[in-house]
DNA sequence: GCATAATTTTATGTATACATTAACAAATAC
DNA sequence: GTATTTGTTAATGTATACATAAAATTATGC
């Protein structure tokens, strides 16, 4: 039964069964291939992954404390859904947590070559922006975060930070076309470069968490406005 | 083999036993029981615990998910260490995340009487204080701090919150009787519990991270001083 | 026909068996 | 004596068996 590892996928080594599992598992809740509110027996998730029930429950008891299903004893796994009031927590703890490294990285720039992959992301973005490439446009911002993180030289933070943004994830998709053209982010990204360069850990502080409360206001009232009550 | 659950304990119904392996093994190492640094293979923890090694070993991925041990894959479960640099990314985190819960508060606090339990905790504070009696101090500042979770009103924010505060307790168990007395802490809270009446939410976040600041800069200047090196 | 009790089903929690492979030790070459 | 190779041991990852208790179903009483 010992299935073959899948080689080339993102990870190296997702050589383990429960590593397959939880990242397998992750990217069909992301997909929506296992939608959000739906449940699953153990067994049936053994059987769509190929492998016995045991790493099926590592993963599952992994993911439930990453937030992202709820292991009900005797009802199966359900996959969470997000409200609006839930989104309105986690873009709160995330605004927090990312200040937090965007106050880091300024403290922590002795050098503005350490920026180098903030402004490549970042001409990205504006790249696809004029491309009107929306998914290029989403992953260069993903990726400007993460660079960030990644500066941020803390793994603890970057570790519960990807945790709430995989939280996050779906509702992000489904309101990527529906938002306006994201043109304040590059501005307000590039204006966050200018202070970590200047290594200004108030002014970063304060452009990170204004530019983060705006994407929460706008997430949350597209969710809203299109009634999108559960996600 | 199946063991009858110990009734009475701290949890009402630590039915599992993956449950009771998680509980056993957060108090054995809060307690230093099992020392930081130290390395256990499953089938000891199993023995230690008497049970299989399938509980434990969800238990295991379940602290590793919370930061508390590190799964290496033929060398044991390691409890893993602090070292001050940790202590400094962590309260950094539980800085921004307690500032949130503070503002929340504010923000949520439509009577004042909601904030009866803060004021009772303040008066254990105070009471433990001037009885020079430092452990109950600690137990009703967390007590203080738990409560200000609770209003907070984020189950979220609460379980990250206690998740980091699970991974510093050790250190702060080890600083509680060589640190000066809290005097200060008492009149932070009771000024934060002002502001949180007034509905002030920048001034109680202000107050509170000044407080939380100075609780860090003390601890880490408590552990250097004392060659802690890790903890 | 409805409510309760008895019975069956079945999902899970836990123990255990077993193959695999990493860590360790011994042996060999130089 | 050191480095490399081979062999051995044993810890883990995974599958599976099984008891338990929750859910569902049927049967029974009124």
């Amino acid at each position: 039964m010992q299935q073959t590892v899948q080689t080339g996928a993102q990870e190296p080594k997702p050589q383990s069964q429960t590593q397959r599992a939880v990242s397998e598992l992750k990217r069909m809740i992301v997909s929506s291939e296992l939608p959000a509110g739906s449940s699953y027996l153990e067994t049936e998730l053994a059987e769509m992954l190929g492998m016995s029930r045991t790493p099926v429950r590592e993963a599952t008891l992994m993911l439930e404390a990453q937030g992202l299903v709820e292991v009900r004893p005797r009802r199966g796994v359900r996959i969470l859904s997000i409200s609006p009031d839930d989104m309105e927590e986690i873009y709160q703890i995330l605004t927090e947590l990312e200040c937090l490294a965007a106050e880091r990285v300024a403290e922590r720039c002795d050098d503005p070559k350490m920026l180098e992959p903030l402004r490549e992301a970042s001409r990205r973005m504006e790249a696809a922006l004029e491309a009107d490439n929306r998914e290029a446009w989403a992953k260069a911002d993903e990726d400007f975060h993460s660079r960030l993180l990644d500066l941020s030289g803390s793994e603890r933070l970057k570790s519960v930070i990807a945790n709430f943004n995989d939280q996050v994830r779906r509702a992000r998709a489904l309101t990527l076309y529906i938002r306006p053209a994201p043109q304040k982010s590059n501005a307000d990204h590039l204006a966050l470069i200018d202070a970590l360069e200047k290594r200004d850990a108030p002014l970063a502080r304060r452009i990170h968490r204004d530019h983060r409360i705006a994407a929460k206001s706008l997430m949350i009232s597209l969710l809203r406005k299109h009634g999108f009550h559960q996600v």
